[in-house]
DNA sequence: ACACCAAATGTAGTAAAATTACAACTTGAA
DNA sequence: TTCAAGTTGTAATTTTACTACATTTGGTGT
């Protein structure tokens, strides 16, 4: 609870020299969170322990806690919330409108995931013969990208974009082999047909998607996500952000699973990269 | 500034026992700002003037001013760090770990983005004859999004993996064309060669990449996001993620451009996905 | 390998700040 | 007026932070 608001509620229960004091806090707060209690004691021209008094009333443990608080109510706290795009936004406007909304979008995934199906499918993947990933429309790109960060795994990834190559691939499944499925909505047809494909076939099939969908239902182990998407820009924004951080997720609890001398092998990949590469001055 | 960020950010210029007190606070910096010197002092297994000398490196005015600038840190306002993973984080942890990660990114990258940029890439993808994006690595994924994104456009876009591809495309290219290029270092060369292609035949090359990179200097104009990455883990992740959000700001750029009757047309699009998909309860 | 220097860290003493205990007021009711 | 409850201030105590200086560490050139 912020302390400013509380000491203004406040004003009325406080003694004649309690009020002294909140009247100087109040016109001018920043200084008062950088004086010490003498200072703002004989600014408030009261004593020092009437400081400490005013700030115990406070609910506070004396006045370095008092200015603790009074520090973090003073933090210009305006958390990440999501703007819409308005039609008149300025460039400068919709640019930070997007940047915040995808962040409060992170935040409400952050919270929306459930960390021990996390861990149950990083274990998956870790025994997993062979890893498919795969998404339709905005959710391909995504699966485009884990491809690139578990091949550096040197798993056996597969990836398409192609619907029929990814009913083959599903068709030739076996036990042992893990299917990673990439919707938003959970309701796109030939990817739930190929759930149940992949699952006809012994293979375990891992969604990260909305829950109680199509697609959900359908699959051994469901990521879900529950992101807003602003629906106005008519295109999937902050859910394939969300899929992307959760991959990232995933690869990272593969890599620590893996444990240290796997991780001297990603080096190993990087650095193959340097020939393709301009030196950067100094390295 | 946020002094948690700052203090992951200086943590390698910090000496040995200023990195044993940096890593305590990182851990739990609640505790952090409600104990004395003494006790992060041997908390950190170091002595009180280190700490103090810790939070002066940070430009602070000692050990109090320094919890003042903590207690703000960690009110509502920013309270996204970017927090290495550890190698023996639960997965409760790690996932905490990267969303938040990347959400401090982004918030870095918002920070760094030119806005006047921005809206000059608006101006020429809105009058673009033909729109290419090229990456390589874990920048293709991000092109592949953004394709998905202008297609819905209905303007002409292009997108490739092969780099054969990528070079016989921009082969083609004449004035009026835009060539968007991905990539977070900036110093692949097979890139910044195809850059130079498309310039010589008269297309306009937007980079999305670092400033100053060589990929950076053979650009007609750079779209800088200075992305803290987590080199621990070898695999490009943060950069993406901003990548892809600026990739959102130049659509939604795009669509408020062209106003309200092209807003229409996007809605018409995602319609036509309606026949792919199960039916939701009520809609 | 050694001496030497600079940087880093710790020790111990000092100064400052906050808190406590208690004494001296103020105020209002009997 | 007098007493009691509540308020405020003074002075001593304790806690906390800081400074000056000593010791250690690590690196560099001979």
């Amino acid at each position: 609870m912020n302390i400013l608001e509380k000491i203004t509620q406040n004003q009325a229960a406080f003694s004649k020299s309690e009020k002294k004091v909140a009247e100087v806090i109040l016109a001018n707060p920043q200084t008062a969170i950088h004086s010490s209690i003498a200072t703002l004691a004989k600014m408030s021209d009261v004593s020092e322990p009437t400081v400490n008094r005013f700030c115990r009333r406070l609910d506070t443990k004396g006045f370095p806690d008092f200015k603790l608080h009074l520090a973090q109510s003073l933090a210009n706290g305006t958390p990440y919330v999501n703007r819409h795009v308005d039609e008149n936004d300025s460039p400068d406007e919709y640019t930070n409108k997007i940047f915040e909304s995808t962040m409060a979008s992170l935040e409400v995934a952050r919270q929306s995931v459930d960390v021990n199906v996390v861990n149950r499918v990083v274990d998956l993947l870790t025994q997993a013969q062979k890893i498919s990933f795969f998404g339709l429309g905005a959710s391909a790109s995504v699966a485009h990208d884990a491809l690139n960060k578990f091949f550096r795994f040197n798993v056996p990834v597969v990836y398409f974009e192609d619907i029929l190559m990814q009913r083959m691939s599903c068709m030739n499944c076996s036990a042992g082999d893990v299917v990673v499925l990439i919707s938003h909505t959970g309701r796109t047809k030939s990817l739930v047909e190929i759930a149940q494909i992949a699952r006809m076939n012994d293979a375990t099939v891992v969604g990260i998607t909305s829950a109680d969908s199509p697609l959900a239902q359908e699959c051994s182990y469901v990521l879900s996500l529950e992101v807003p998407e602003d629906t106005d820009m008519y295109m999937p924004m902050a859910s394939r952000i969300a899929q992307l951080t959760l991959i990232d997720v995933l690869a990272t609890g593969f890599t620590l699973r893996r444990g240290n001398k796997f991780r001297e092998n990603l080096k190993r990949v990087k650095d193959t990269l340097r020939g393709s590469r301009y030196e950067k001055r100094g390295d």
